[in-house]
DNA sequence: AATTTATGTCAACAAGACTGACATAAATTA
DNA sequence: TAATTTATGTCAGTCTTGTTGACATAAATT
């Protein structure tokens, strides 16, 4: 908050450049990755006439059967009425299905269906390509920097929720 | 779409096991690590009024200073009209000026004064700093593998949009 | 002079997030 | 047992950011 408005309103002609010590590069690479990334399955999923939102909730129903509704809310960190919609949609078209929780039955336990199972592994089947023509001059070295990466973009406190040790307890 | 319904409804107990070749490790980190790396810069627009649109516009419009409004739309990939809303409100608020074309006076160039500047800056600074210590551990050869990583998940067609070199015509 | 292009604007709509309020059943605590 | 808390569901309304379609204006091109 220093080089700010004199009396202002002046076009900036240059771009920044770098002195700033911003690291554009990785920024905007991480934007476009993100965007095309998403947009395979987008094109899936409108002809079953479902978002994103769906894919989110069929994504991790499939990956962790089992798991709760407020499991389902902290992972996806979105409250219960966005979460009602899709969930609400993808039970009545038979996709997920909830089963009252054993130990406590106020829970519900939310499963995939065959039809689920499928529908989630054909959204993320353009994704796992589109990483595996992203790696294909990588070697085995470099997907670990490129998790490890990844993992160190993630905020701390949830590190321990996305290991892959996420379902034995 | 094989293993489909028999009389169906029967939930799926078991996760993905791996067998499908599906890249779900890389597929959820990414999700994760995007969603934390814009939450950064949501926070800080939360106090100004504004939304990620507004990132995305004060954030090209920066580092390409000069752009046109048809080149602006052509990177982010929206409609005219979406971004209207947020540019208005961008100039209004003076983080962004319009100067007419020089050769087509039909053009609206669009740069930053120095509070759009400034306020770039500002969004970038958090992710910026993200960035950095995910790479904390990283070898410079590592950066490369995972600016090569990222580029390829862009779409190969958007690729010579996004090089460093989309200054210099 | 007629047409095309770059931009702007109006109106309506949709997805997916939000808040706040209230309902129910089951578990827990006093 | 009675009171409270917890897990889930639901109703209603709002906001942001995307969409389509239609139309307006000025400048460039044919």
């Amino acid at each position: 908050m220093n080089e700010q408005q004199d009396r202002s309103g002046e076009p900036i002609r240059t771009a920044p450049t770098g002195d700033d010590g911003i690291d554009f590069t990785i920024i905007e690479l991480f934007f476009f990755a993100y965007r095309d990334f998403t947009s395979d399955p987008d094109q899936i999923l409108d002809t079953y006439g479902f978002g994103r939102a769906h894919h989110r909730v069929v994504h991790f129903v499939n990956r962790r059967p089992g798991l709760t509704v407020a499991e389902l809310l902290e992972v996806l960190k979105i409250t219960k009425q966005s979460l009602a919609r899709v969930l609400k949609q993808l039970i009545d078209t038979d996709y997920i299905v909830q089963v009252q929780g054993p130990r406590d039955r106020r829970q519900r336990e939310l499963y995939p269906t065959a039809k689920g199972r499928s529908l989630a592994l054909a959204l993320a089947a353009p994704q796992s390509r589109r990483i595996a023509r992203a790696l294909a001059e990588a070697t085995p070295g470099d997907r670990a920097v490129i998790e490890t990466f990844l993992k160190g973009m993630v905020n701390p406190e949830l590190r321990p929720q996305i290991e892959d040790g996420h379902r034995q307890d």
